[in-house]
DNA sequence: CTTCTTAGTTCAAGACTTGATTGAACTAGA
DNA sequence: TCTAGTTCAATCAAGTCTTGAACTAAGAAG
């Protein structure tokens, strides 16, 4: 209770600016009227503080639409052109930079891959300021005139509310641990930086954008080398939105198990992570090797065996460890995704990452039917479990969120709030 | 987004005064200067608002305190007699009724023992009115005249925002199942009713008078017949607080493990609840027999044997099957901990409950090392973990909460806000 | 007894929302 | 073509709120 909460009749206005702002942005409604309804605000208000989002460039009306025979509603619309963020994902594999305008279309985009298997920070903050430096120059505003930069990382994030640029990565799978990503990235870059937790990241981009709409608490999980996962609660009309990062894939699900990279046994990484489901095929007899070399490929190739005992009857045989290695990672992401809807009560759980695109269409029966299993009735019957709809930027996407949001949370204001 | 945010200029000053109302109520400052300082409002909105508090009954100036070479400030306080609240605890093994002043102050209380296993929902509600009847006839305001009810159960509770009597209630070790409790009580009662789960109300107790003050994010364990939690977020500035019921006890940590009456295999609650470490003891070979005859009597006994090795050496093979049982409910009980410390990044854990209040003082710091051993590093080195400081009205307490946190966030309007 | 310091109050100024009123733009029907 | 009716949006006076500044209250120090 120590923060303080300044309520002037000026904050009010900039309160009631931020929820029209995001009214529009989420694509609620679109005449004054209707905004008003939805609002609750009175007509007159809408219409001064529309009047001021429109002179401050931020919306604009955009043609009208004839209502039941009266004057016809003028349309608003946020303006693509109010500027421009950048959201940033580094992955295990890849750092993946990209330019979306403010209403998160993607404008460009660099991939960097990564071969090395421990990544330095100081050659990631380089190659993230490069990415930012080309993207910017290829197409788009002056690299200081951007509203924000989000930074997607896998791993937890450590901010401290007082001090912003202490802001600490821990990030096991890139072996990072207090890293200063915040303070080695700000001096190259002017805007407002935002830096988090893949998962969240890509879980706001699902809740927005993606499977997670209209969710009122989503549970993304992302699939990968590791398997993290977010808790998404949008805004309600009081407050802001608050996620929690989940570790997921540290969790015990099995005492005395396999011993992880962690330290601990039996983590849930050790039965569903992309590598532990590949050794886990291997070690059994009869596996086929492999023709593709990395981890993405060698995912796609198990997957996609599991379908030719279909087709050609006689390959029976040889399917059956794919099959072996495919229900146990079917029960054991079931049970992992049934103890968090048994944790946290959900009403949507979206798998997605890479991994989970990859396995989502083929296993989602299967899993949804485990995780009714082991789920209290009352908690599966109000959640549905969904493929993620974002595509390979979606990580990106998510991070190019957070200076929006923060943008949104302001009511459009350039410079964030004291 | 659907809800309106009405944002009047009145309905900054119920804000504000909500705000000064429960900086007074957690006692964080006493004269109105330093309210101001904490508040971040001005001097003079303190003072207008403070003299609205103190007209409607909620403050007192109580004394003054010399300050350095000045005019003294003047105490203030708030007034244990604007009202009284009362808190519900439906447990599996008795239903207690307490009524207590608005500053959280037992005044009476009724203790109802249950023995039939299943409790009719119908019979519970009469009892609940009649303890109500009864500790407001000893001592106290007429049955119409208290601030609110809060009724804790040890289950899930489906609030429906639209339509609250419609709220339902699913408790399986009660066998309810979509139980309309506060439909069944709202007619006896003129008061607020609050309903919710036990674990998310003793979270708050925790959280505002125990074990959790001062934590941003709780999560309390409550280990009984069952085993729940919760999470606990306390107000920010912007918002309201946030908590999330937690199915701790269904959670799976031994993949095809013993069958649980919820219908998965290897939930935490077939380790770690205590009619289940009692079959565990009993089934070991040497187990001794019991003296007495309930759940309680006999974990309290079970712990009681595990010291007596100290003092007296020739029992030592006596004691073997006690530390065997102790030792497995301590290394699941510590995976279940370090399972919900990834999860959710708590910068506390309290262990509650009447099962935790047994068992914690004597099993604490082994379940701290196996907590450590479990968990990552950073979210480790985070967190606390404590035990519970409330006695056997903690749930009761917190139940008494619920109405109470309502009327601090309406700045202490008798009439809930629309 | 005077001066200094801190606590709390009063008051005019400025900002905001609102309900009512007015104007704008279009449909429907004679 | 013209008029009545309907819906959307802007304008304005009224009322409420917070604030900074000036001011009063009350005790300590010298």
């Amino acid at each position: 209770m120590t923060p303080l909460a300044q309520q002037t009749t000026r904050d009010l206005r900039w309160r009631n600016r931020s929820d029209l702002l995001t009214r529009l942005y989420l694509g609620e409604s679109t005449g004054r009227n209707d905004l008003a309804r939805a609002s609750g605000l009175s007509p007159a208000t809408v219409s001064n503080v529309v009047s001021d989002l429109i002179g401050d460039g931020l919306v604009a009306e955009a043609g009208s639409v004839s209502s039941a025979g009266g004057r016809p509603r003028a349309l608003l619309r946020v303006r693509p052109d109010f500027g421009h963020v950048v959201g940033v994902d580094i992955a295990e594999t890849r750092i993946r930079v990209g330019l979306f305008d403010w209403t998160l279309r993607l404008v460009a985009e660099e991939v960097y891959p990564v071969t090395a298997t421990r990544l330095d920070p100081r050659r990631v903050a380089r190659t993230v300021l490069a990415g930012i430096a080309r993207v910017t120059a290829v197409a788009g505003p002056a690299a200081d005139q951007l509203l924000g930069v989000g930074v997607a990382v896998p791993g937890a994030v450590q901010a401290d509310a007082a001090t912003p640029e202490r802001t600490l990565v821990h990030a096991p799978t890139l072996d990072w641990s207090s890293v200063p990503l915040a303070d080695m990235l700000r001096r190259g870059i002017a805007a407002p930086l935002h830096i988090d937790n893949g998962a969240m990241a890509l879980g706001q981009a699902e809740t927005w954008r993606g499977a997670a709409r209209g969710a009122e608490r989503a549970v993304t999980v992302l699939l990968g080398v590791g398997a993290g996962a977010a808790l998404t609660m949008p805004a309600q009309p009081g407050g802001r939105a608050r996620s929690i990062t989940i570790e997921w894939g540290h969790t015990v699900i099995e005492v005395g198990g396999h011993p992880c990279r962690c330290g601990s046994r039996g983590c849930l990484e050790t039965f569903i992570g992309a590598e532990a489901i590949l050794r886990r095929y291997r070690d059994l007899p009869g596996s086929e090797p492999f023709t593709g070399q990395g981890t993405e490929d060698q995912l796609a190739e198990l997957v996609g065996r599991r379908h030719t005992p279909d087709s050609s009857p006689g390959t029976e045989a040889v399917a059956q460890p794919v099959e072996q290695a495919l229900d146990s990672l079917v029960s054991h992401l079931g049970i992992g995704i049934a103890n968090l809807v048994n944790l946290l009560g959900p009403d949507r759980v979206v798998l997605s990452g890479w991994a989970g695109a990859t396995l989502g269409p083929v296993l989602l029966p299967a899993v949804r039917e485990t995780v009714r299993r082991h789920t209290l009735p009352y908690l599966h019957g109000r959640t549905r479990i969904e493929q993620g709809e974002l595509g390979s930027e979606a990580v990106a996407l998510g991070a190019a969120t957070l200076p929006v949001a923060r943008l949104l949370a302001d009511g459009g204001r350039t410079t964030p709030s004291p």
